[in-house]
DNA sequence: ATGTGCGGGCATG
DNA sequence: CATGCCCGCACAT
C-alpha cells in the first residue's frame, strides 16, 4: 500500500485530525472536489511542476482521506474511503465489541482490554502473554476458563479503562463516500494479539494440524486417549513424546530471542502453528509440552521490548533485509516521528508499531510487568500509568492549536472525568521522549512500511503550510494546522546519510525517488507487505 | 464455533 | 437525554 506509507512518510498526520468534526456532528465534513483540492495542495505545498500521476493520484489520496489504521489510540479521527475494505469492516486490532448506543447511524464498539497471565509469568523469551479476548461473551467465558500455556496459571482478563475509566470506545460512521472514525480513550493496557493475527494463526494452525494428523494418525489417536484424561490447557507433561524431532514443526526463525536478532520474519505456516500451540489451547493438542524446547509454545514475537539502542542509525542489516523481502512489517500505523513518541513509551507497542525493527535489531526484554492496573478499594481498576497519558492530538501536529471544540465538548460533557484533567502517573516519560527523540531523529521511520522512506521532518524546507483543503462549501471551519507542513517532505532512501545536507531541488529529487522507490518496493514485497492483512 | 451488527431493555447521572 | 452494558437474535465467516 504504497499511499499508506508515503502518507506516514510524508508526515501527515490524519486528515481527520485536521478537520473539526465530531461523529455526533449532524453534518460530517466533505471533501468531494478533487480538482479544487489538487489545486489548494499544489499551491500551498509550492508543489515543483508538472507532477506525475501517479504522484498526484497518491497526493489526492492522503489529502482526501487517511490510510487505515490497525491500532488507533488515544482522541484521534480519521477520516477513510468507503472504498476501504477494513474500514467498511470496523476492523481494529484492538479487541473491540459492538456496542449499542441507539443510533443506526453511528456504530459504536468498546475495547474489551486484554487476556493476560494471572501470575504475569514471563515466556521464555522474556515477554508476557497478551491474547486477544474473544468478542463473543460466551467465548470469552470460555476463554478465561483456560489457563496460561506458559505456566498453567489462570488467564486473566485485564479490562480496558482508558476513557475515564471506561472502555475505550470507538465510532464508525459511514457517510457519503467516507468512512468517519473517532476514537475516545487511551488504552491502559497492552495490546492483544490482533485479529488477523489471531486469524492467521488459527487457519495454519488448522492446517498444520490437519498435516500432522494425518500420517500421524495411529499416534494421534494414543495420544487422544491421554489428552483427555488432562483437563485443559497445554498441560501435555503426562503425556509421552516418542520422538521430539518429530515434532518440532518451528522453524529456527520462528522467534527473536532477546539479545539476538531475528533473522527473518516467520512469515511461514510453521511459524503460525507455533503461536497456534500457545493460545489454542482449547484445542486438540497433540503432546508438545514434553519438548521442553522453548520455541514450541511461545507466542509471537515479544510484546515487551524495550530499544536497547534507541539511537541506532541504519547501519544495521534494514538494507540488507528489506533487499531480501523476507522481514516486511504490516502495521501501517503510527509511522511518523510525531506517534514514536508514545509508541515508544508504549511497552506493548513495540511488537507491532517497530514490527520491522524488532526483528532485525537488539532488543532487550523489558522487565516492566503487563500488570497495568490494579483494584482500588472501590473495586474499580485504576490505571497505573505504564506508558503515560499523552493526548495524541499533540503530537499531530496540534501543539500550537487547542484541540477540536466539538470533540473537547463532547468528550468533556460524556464522561464522567474530563480527560484534561486526567493525570496519571508519568512514568518513564521523560524517557520515552527522549527514546522518541532519537528514533525520530536517527534517520529513518524505523518501523515498518517495508519501504525505503526516511522521514526528516525538520529538514523539510522553506515552510509551506499547509491547510488540508476541504471542500470550499463545506460546513465546518478548516483546521488550520501551524505546523503542518506535511505536503513538503523530504523523502529520502535509507542508504542515504541521515546527515547530508542536500539543498532544496535535491531534495525534492530525493523526495521523488524515495517516494518512486517506495512504491515499487512496496509493491515488489507485497505479499508480505500484508501479512497483518486478510489478503496475506 | 466465533465474529459481527442490530436493537430492546435497564441503570445511571 | 446520553451513556454504559446486558441480553438475544440473525447472519456471516
Amino acid at each position: 500500500m504504497p499511499a499508506a506509507a508515503v502518507q506516514e512518510a510524508v508526515g501527515v498526520c490524519s486528515y481527520g485530525m485536521q478537520l473539526s468534526w465530531d461523529i455526533n456532528d449532524p453534518q460530517m465534513p466533505q471533501n468531494d472536489n478533487p480538482i479544487l483540492l489538487w489545486g489548494a495542495v499544489q499551491r500551498q505545498a509550492s508543489l515543483p511542476t508538472p507532477q506525475s500521476s501517479w504522484f498526484k493520484s497518491i497526493i489526492l489520496e492522503l489529502a482526501l482521506f487517511d490510510q487505515f489504521r490497525e491500532w488507533p489510540d488515544g482522541y484521534v479521527r480519521f477520516i477513510y474511503s468507503s472504498d476501504e475494505k477494513k474500514a467498511q469492516r470496523h476492523l481494529s486490532g484492538w479487541a473491540m465489541r459492538n456496542t449499542n448506543n441507539h443510533n443506526g447511524l453511528i456504530l459504536k464498539k468498546s475495547c474489551l482490554g486484554v487476556v493476560v497471565c494471572a501470575q504475569a509469568c514471563a515466556l521464555p523469551d522474556g515477554s508476557q502473554l497478551q491474547l486477544r479476548p474473544a468478542i463473543c461473551d460466551k467465548a470469552r467465558l470460555k476463554q478465561q476458563k483456560k489457563t496460561c500455556p506458559n505456566c498453567h496459571s489462570a488467564l486473566e482478563l485485564i479490562p480496558c479503562r482508558g476513557h475515564s475509566g471506561y472502555p475505550v470506545t470507538n465510532f464508525w460512521r459511514l457517510d457519503g463516500n467516507a468512512i468517519f472514525f473517532q476514537a475516545k480513550g487511551v488504552h491502559d493496557h497492552p495490546r492483544p494479539e490482533s485479529k488477523s493475527e489471531t486469524e492467521a494463526r488459527r487457519s495454519a494452525f488448522k492446517r498444520q494440524m490437519a498435516s500432522f494428523y494425518q500420517p500421524q494418525k495411529k499416534r494421534i489417536q494414543e495420544f487422544e486417549v491421554e489428552e483427555n484424561q488432562v483437563s485443559s490447557g497445554l498441560d501435555f507433561s503426562n503425556t509421552p513424546l516418542e520422538n521430539p524431532d518429530d515434532f518440532d514443526i518451528v522453524t529456527e526463525t520462528s522467534f527473536p530471542i532477546p539479545g539476538q536478532p531475528c533473522p527473518s520474519f516467520p512469515n511461514s505456516d510453521a511459524y503460525k502453528a507455533t503461536c497456534d500451540l500457545a493460545t489454542f489451547q482449547g484445542d486438540k493438542m497433540p503432546p508438545f509440552q514434553k519438548y521442553s524446547s522453548p520455541r514450541i509454545y511461545l507466542p509471537r514475537p515479544p510484546c515487551s521490548y524495550e530499544l536497547a539502542n534507541p539511537a541506532y542509525t541504519n547501519s544495521s542489516p534494514y538494507l540488507t533485509l528489506y533487499k531480501d523481502s523476507t522481514s516486511i512489517p504490516n502495521d501501517t500505523d503510527c509511522i511518523h516521528p510525531n506517534t514514536l513518541q508514545y509508541n515508544v513509551n508504549s511497552y506493548s507497542s513495540y511488537e507491532r508499531s517497530f514490527d520491522f525493527t524488532d526483528k532485525q535489531h537488539v532488543w532487550k526484554p523489558s522487565l516492566e510487568k503487563p500488570r497495568v492496573v490494579e483494584r482500588t478499594d472501590h473495586g474499580q481498576f485504576q490505571a497505573v500509568a505504564t506508558r503515560p497519558y499523552y493526548n495524541p492530538e499533540l503530537p499531530c501536529r496540534y501543539l500550537t492549536t487547542p484541540p477540536p471544540s466539538a470533540l473537547q465538548t463532547v468528550i468533556t460533557t460524556t464522561t464522567k472525568v474530563s480527560y484534561q484533567a486526567y493525570q496519571p502517573p508519568a512514568r518513564k516519560y521523560s524517557d520515552g521522549v527522549r527514546e522518541a527523540k532519537s528514533l525520530s531523529s536517527c534517520g529513518y521511520a524505523p518501523e515498518d512500511t517495508g519501504m525505503s522512506v526516511a522521514v526528516y521532518p525538520e529538514a523539510w524546507g522553506p515552510p509551506a503550510t499547509v491547510t488540508r483543503a476541504a471542500s470550499p462549501s463545506g460546513p465546518l471551519p478548516m483546521k488550520t494546522a501551524g505546523d503542518c507542513r506535511a505536503i513538503r517532505p523530504t523523502v529520502a532512501i535509507p542508504h542515504q546519510p541521515v546527515s547530508s545536507r542536500i539543498d532544496e531541488a535535491e531534495t525534492w529529487d530525493a523526495c521523488l525517488s524515495g517516494l518512486g522507490s517506495a512504491i515499487s518496493h512496496s509493491e515488489r514485497v507485497g505479499p508480505f507487505f500484508s501479512y497483518n492483512n486478510e489478503d496475506f
